[in-house]
RNA sequence: GGCCUGAUGGCGGAGCGGUUACGCAGCGGAUUGCAAAUCCGUGUAGGCCGGUUCGACUCCGGCUCAGGCCUCCA
């Protein structure tokens, strides 16, 4: 199976072919560690784990390694360290520990490495001393700037003209610069901010040099797949692209011997508007996971095409939430039923193999659970099989039938249901309808709902 | 001003030059002590104006509207 990915830079879909099919390597822009992660950053988080599990699926699991960068050098960070009067390092790993068990609710897959950029450093500094070497960087008044004239390339991922970024420039251009649009790869620390040693003198990187330099010490240059959110087009991986391709020495100014193929997702808006801090519709994914299972969240994320916008929404939630009931509700039926091996449905390696459509996948899995109910007993385990394979493609589906419906019950509460229930049994039985219905009045003011079967009744929590 | 998206039924959201997306809600039926849940079935669409074509939601041109980026930002 061929697959198709939308590529930034090319402006097309086109056809993946790695590099090296032993090594597929892909990278994505993580969080800056200072903060909660909000459902916005884990858009990206979402739809590049179901590109991992897809090239996984693809070139095997051992082919594929998947970076995703840990931001721990910022002004923010350091502006909180201030405040609280700690290390940056106690703000760092808190909020490092706090995203990994955020994005672990959601079924995403740990990257294969997450470097951070205190540990890069030395590469940080060998790629800025490589770009002075190349004549692509130059010294001024302690800082060193990337030379955008330098790079005849620059603005070919954002489609812009240096005239048009000088036209459109509202930062304040600070005297030293050669040009408006130069960057900072290199900056000093101002008095009691963290610095690090480097022949120009103690500092600090710029943002965008860091990721660069990542990339190069820990994947190798050019690395396949290149992802993050939109907004990252300009400036981020424009910078990254020039940084990477002019870091190599005799390298004949190729932007694809950086990344070859560039993605992005497209944003989020809250009930149509941007979310953003000053608008306070910040929605916490630490906070949402307390309201909606992981796994909610997750599939409604993947409920539009990746690059398309995305309006979050309670509406979005519940219908999401009663999608993934149907899902289960074909699952908890067939709980009996033994699983067999067999392969992913090649309508669902095709639909992601087209570009990520998740959207496409759920339309096959909802075809997957309508066959499992329609499928003779004989077909059952292939076709729940079929069902379960699908859904760990895409990271969903792996629990229990049972304990998803029961997700929010704890133990006393269970033991509490499955007691009214035995009474409800009986009345029913000696068909004394006023008691059953009682019982059954007593269990929806638990927010229990009770399910009726031939099989005798069952109960989930409502929503 | 420059660059980039998007506009599909009540809602979310796909593919496709002529034929069912899928899901949620609605409606009908089966089932049920009554319900609920479940299962089965089912109606509703393609921003506007032109063009190409035997035929366009799907291709081409223009317009309108909405959103994003150009500044830290997923």
């Amino acid at each position: 199976m061929k697959l198709r990915l939308s590529d930034t830079l090319k402006r097309q879909k086109v056809d993946f072919v790695p590099k090296n099919p032993q090594r597929v390597t892909m990278y994505v822009c993580g969080p800056t560690v200072y903060n909660y992660a909000h459902i916005g950053n884990a858009r990206p988080v979402v739809v590049f784990d179901v590109l991992f599990r897809l090239l996984r699926h693809l070139y095997g699991e051992e082919a594929v390694i998947y970076a995703r960068n840990i931001t721990d050098v910022d002004d923010k960070i350091n502006q909180k360290a201030m405040a609280e009067g700690v290390d940056i390092d106690v703000i760092t790993s808190k909020f490092a520990d706090i995203y990994t068990a955020d994005m672990r609710a959601l079924n995403a897959l740990e990257p294969t490495i997450q470097p951070r950029v205190t540990q890069n450093m030395n590469a940080i500094v060998a790629q800025i001393a490589a770009l002075i070497r190349n004549g692509h960087a130059y010294e001024a008044e302690g800082h060193v700037l990337f030379d955008v004239e330098s790079y005849k390339a620059y603005g070919a991922l954002s489609n812009r003209s240096l005239d048009d970024m000088i036209a459109g420039a509202r930062v304040e251009v600070a005297p030293y610069k050669k040009s408006p649009q130069d960057f900072v790869l290199w900056k000093p620390s101002k008095p009691g901010e963290p610095k690090w040693p480097s022949p120009w003198g103690e500092g600090r990187p710029g943002w965008h040099i860091e990721c660069s330099a990542m990339i190069e010490a820990n994947l190798g240059l050019p690395i396949d797949i290149h992802g993050g959110g939109h907004d990252l087009i300009f400036p981020h991986h424009e910078n990254e692209i020039a940084q990477g391709v002019c870091a190599q020495h005799g390298h004949s100014h190729q932007e694809e011997s950086y990344a070859r193929y560039w993605m992005h997702n497209g944003f989020l808006t809250m009930d149509a508007e941007k979310m953003s801090k000053s608008l306070g519709n910040v929605l916490l994914v630490h906070d949402l996971i307390k309201e909606f299972p992981g796994e909610v969240i997750r599939l409604a994320l993947l409920s539009a095409h990746y690059r398309a916008p995305l309006d979050w929404n309670n509406d979005l939630l519940v219908q999401t939430r009663k999608r993934l009931d149907g899902l289960y509700e074909a699952l908890r039926k067939a709980a009996d039923v033994p699983v067999v091996e067999t392969a992913v449905p090649e309508a669902v390696i095709e639909a992601l193999c087209d570009d990520l459509s998740t959207p496409r996948v759920l339309a096959e899995l909802s075809a997957l659970a309508s066959a499992l109910e329609k499928a003779s007993e004989a077909d059952k385990p292939l076709a729940k099989s079929q069902l379960l394979v699908a859904g760990a493609l895409v990271g969903i589906l792996q629990q229990e039938a049972e304990s998803w419906f029961k997700g929010g019950a704890d133990d006393d509460l269970s033991a509490k249901v499955e007691a009214l229930l035995e009474a409800r049994k009986t009345a029913r039985a000696e068909k004394n309808w006023a008691e059953a219905d009682r019982i059954r009045n007593e269990l929806t003011a638990l927010n229990v709902e009770v399910m009726d079967g031939p099989a005798g009744a069952t109960w989930k929590l409502k929503a």
